[in-house]
DNA sequence: TTTAAATTTTAGACAAATCTAAAAATTAAA
DNA sequence: TTTAATTTTTAGATTTGTCTAAAATTTAAA
């Protein structure tokens, strides 16, 4: 039996492994899920013996194949629930990260199939982020991330890749949203960051906003 | 913070609460439970602790005010969630108490009233169980147990006052569900068991079960 | 390439929730 | 009303997940 706490070492993994395409640090887990290194070299330990990642000492972790297995079922119910939670009971999208986080451990295949199949088998969250289908697969994507976009170029905002609430405030108070049309203006060499234009409205936005904006070019 | 063995340890209590009208004994929260007397000595401390109920070594435990109001919330959100289950997701009522077991545990105020109205408001589970409203106040009841019925007496079936699948195959079994018209035909005085009629067919009945099936009588 | 800084692991401790075995208290029976 | 049976509590241990402080290892810098 798989534990709350391994659960969330696991989708913290599969997300990390996501960005650096290397193995993932001890320390980069702990930020991740605000613990300590030391919690996280246990966690590891116990997680190698059921097999779920491969560890090896002041090398880093990757998951192993049942790991990605599990992750990719944690990840496809907290998005489900998400979906549930603003079509059906109409949360605003910047409300549900937290009640998803508890959502997703709930154990039985019947409910997500049933869920899943109640909602009309959404492809995509309420945040534009892809839901993998009851074979784990995940669906194809055309976007890119705002920060690879080229000064001048413009596109529609198809998704931001970071659900929790500080993040979607903030954009609220940008006026972004899925769907929300933008242009690049100027491109900032000293620190990467972006002048884009909303609505013929300037605005002024870091690199780490940037990269979690996904966008699909006109 | 209420941990989810508290939350268990409160719902039992209540349940137990229910049935005997005193104090409840430590060995049947243990009983009810599935664990050993001595767990259930140290949690009472913990729950003491809380002013979730009160206790008096060797002579059982109440629900304090604060700990009926917390285990009726529990109660509230195991049979939204039944509900949820059986009118949205299809599940048959022999399916959801497993699953409800573990959703009634997540926590957000707004999450159980935002269910609530999705789900119209119900005021009965899909066991045909009274839900609690928001402030906590049950529907009033017009059923008595079958078990209270006189010989040659009848009624339909409105509710029953357990959910575990075994019982409720059970009575799949004997024709018996929601609804159901039942005719008390003979009372055994040896067990107190029973000779009923179902649609004129003819079954026999434990007390045990016939304490557990709520009836309106015509 | 040796030293310093950063990262990771180990050792030992703690809280929560549980258990077994033994002791204490209560209840029932002779 | 003393004894026996039952119930309840205590004492001490275990597992899970976490922590701090110190040691070990790796990486970066001089």
């Amino acid at each position: 039996m798989i534990t709350l706490a391994e659960e969330n070492y696991l989708k913290a993994i599969l997300k990390l492994s996501k960005n650096s395409k290397n193995s993932v640090s001890t320390n980069s887990i702990a930020d991740e899920l605000d613990t300590k290194a030391s919690s996280v070299t246990d966690m590891i330990k116990k997680l190698t013996d059921k097999e779920l990642i491969n560890y090896i000492p002041y090398r880093g972790v990757y998951l192993s194949e049942s790991g990605v297995k599990k992750a990719i079922e944690i990840v496809r119910k907290h998005r489900l629930w998400e979906v549930f939670l603003v079509t059906k009971l109409k949360f605003n999208w910047d409300e549900v990260h937290d009640i998803a986080e508890q959502l997703e451990h709930i154990k039985s295949q019947k409910l997500v199939d049933a869920l899943d199949a109640y909602l009309g088998y959404p492809q995509h969250d309420p945040h534009g982020e892809p839901i993998p289908n009851k074979l784990g697969k995940f669906p194809k994507s055309f976007s890119k991330r705002l920060s690879e976009l080229e000064k001048g170029s413009s596109g529609q905002i198809v998704g931001v890749s970071q659900d929790n609430q500080s993040f979607l405030k903030y954009l609220n108070s940008l006026n972004i949203t899925l769907g929300t049309s933008i242009k690049v203006i100027q491109k900032i060499d000293f620190d990467d960051s972006l002048e884009i234009t909303i609505d013929n409205k300037a605005s002024h936005i870091s690199i780490d906003v940037a990269r979690n904006l996904l966008i699909k070019q006109k």
